[in-house]
DNA sequence: TCTATATTGGAAAGCGCTTTCCACCAACAT
DNA sequence: ATGTTGGTGGAAAGCGCTTTCCAATATAGA
């Protein structure tokens, strides 16, 4: 239990815990070399491993950065989590994960754990952020003010800290070209309605499709993963009384993959009876088939600048991040109604 | 950046330090009611944060677990991460998350930052433990000693604590069954020698194979992803130089989807030309097409348990986690060479 | 009424570091 | 020889908490 500690090394190299502080965890002044060496040798000797704790306390800085992401098995987050966790390796600071999708309150108790820990910054992915929860908006406004740096993934460019993405746009650019391909009934899968990007990515759709003159014939919510996209799809056929042709706006590629499936259920086969176009282009998903037609975004680098954001104050402010369409067979040329 | 302190509290309440202590941050000790009132008061109204750093100073227990994956965009290790994260909630502890893929050295860095971290116990999901790096070794065994646990998720049964993963039974189990169904040709997508789980289900094929009197046509070592099983399935065709009705054995989903890519890259279907299983049964995949030919692993519990090991020092070891085969259609019934 | 016994709040000593001073000494200029 | 520098290592004061010990009060037993 009790660890070797920094003034057992001083003690064993025969200087004072000052010197043997500033040897080992570097600081302006650097000791004589021949002191210096002494006190490497005692403590590689004794095994000597610093407490961060107790650096945190005394510099007042932890290292830490905290990422909260809506459940960290979706392929979405976790390659966000990859890029953040890269990152954050070059600025050696390590990452504190919160995962917060069962529970309500979960993004609000992540972040208080986060204040109390006193990570340097914590990014934000995915999340109901300034819509549905004061309290949150409360505890973030306190941990800035104390110092702390949020970052927002996909937030309104200019609101802060954020790495914007262009998920109003990208999906408004996939109706757009859907609507080019002759297709004219739509439905929309919109997930749930307290995330902001399941929200930007609906109101991407349904903007582009009333600048088309449309409506859609129905729109679905559910929950964000794959099971939400089985259920809404179901759901939405019965609806639509098993219409044919109709296209279903999944907003992300895990709830197209299981809005497939449930059509499929339904002996319903895609594209043949209906469309359905996802939304991420999420790696793994990339081989599937019938290959998604879906808006392809730059996970891992969405990560990437989050964290550069986060721990780097002399970063600017990133460009939003487009997301590209990608037609692929789910929602081809051709096969439209 | 100098945010309400418990002093400020307790001066502001108008009492010790201690009794603010007691009051806020639970003791056996409980103040009489009036007074714990208005420590309260005085915590909300300052908006007072408790510094964990601090905290765990004085307490010398930090609230925090380590957790060390591969790659945590891999649908394996981010199911497995979810599991722990949800376990480590309900302890209250927080997670601390290393992706150590890119670097040869980053298992080892990512356990010296726990260690220094004070992290109260150490998850490893997917190590090169106890095989290839006697550093690492080291660095664990100091970290026990100073009365950190360490957890490893598909250890050998008996070897400390680890949750066992039936890799090994489960590949030779899969085996057995293709063997039922009549094929007699495999070749094995290895992914790296350095992995624990590659390595035991190797073992497990090979075993397997031996028994039933066969050897496999050809061993293919390559990255534990996608792009490896897309690699290594072209290798192996060539080197097969194209004989039909061979069964490729990937030691994942991750690099069976990548194989079948590979494989339909040169035109060869799947499961018409050749067969492909993966292990795991990720969910996200489970609507591929061709229906993977799997062996189903509970990832999520397998998290789950390795936080509960980790966390609670009364549980006791958990029995082997078996694996389940699940023959479909890329290497199903009848399909037999 | 007086002493023995809980019960309570507070003072103070750490937890393991960083960092500001300060005292010291050599080297230099005067 | 004296007074300045500049560089060095060390003493000590925190960082924000927890927890042990102590003194003070309240409660009970005789």
């Amino acid at each position: 239990m009790a660890a070797v500690t920094l003034s057992g090394v001083a003690r064993h190299a025969g200087v004072s815990l000052a010197t043997a502080s500033r040897v080992l965890n570097g600081s302006s002044r650097r000791p004589a070399e021949d002191i210096a060496e002494r006190v490497r040798a005692a403590a590689i000797e004794l095994g000597y491993v610093p407490n961060a704790q107790a650096q945190a306390l005394a510099r007042s800085s932890t290292g830490l950065v905290g990422l909260v992401v809506h459940d960290i098995s979706d392929p979405y987050f976790s390659s966000i989590a990859r890029g953040v966790q890269h990152a954050a390796r070059n600025y050696r600071r390590q990452v504190l994960l919160a995962s917060t999708d069962p529970s309500e309150s979960a993004e609000h108790d992540a972040v208080s754990a986060f204040a109390s820990h006193r990570t340097d910054a914590i990014i934000l992915a995915g999340s109901r952020r300034a819509h549905s929860d004061p309290d949150l908006e409360q505890e973030l406004a306190r941990y800035q003010q104390n110092g702390g740096r949020v970052v927002t993934i996909g937030g309104q460019p200019g609101s802060g800290l954020t790495v914007p993405v262009g998920n109003t746009d990208g999906a408004a650019a996939l109706v757009s070209r859907l609507v080019a391909l002759g297709n004219t009934r739509f439905a929309i899968l919109a997930g749930p309605g307290e995330l902001n990007t399941a929200r930007d990515r609906v109101a991407g759709f349904t903007g582009a499709l009333t600048a088309a003159g449309l409506e859609p014939v129905a729109v679905v919510r559910s929950g964000f993963d794959r099971e939400g996209g089985f259920e809404a799809a179901q759901r939405c056929w019965e609806e639509l009384r098993g219409e044919r042709g109709v296209c279903l706006l999944a907003v992300n590629d895990v709830m197209a993959i299981g809005a497939i499936a449930g059509l499929r259920a339904l002996g319903v086969s895609v594209p043949a009876d209906a469309l359905v176009t996802g939304f991420d282009d999420i790696p793994t998903l990339r081989d599937y088939s019938p290959a998604l037609t879906t808006v392809h975004l730059p996970l891992e680098r969405l990560g990437e600048e989050a964290a550069n954001l986060a721990l780097n104050p002399d970063q600017e402010l990133p460009a939003p991040v487009l997301g590209e369409v990608v037609i692929r067979e789910s929602a081809g040329a051709g096969s439209a109604s």
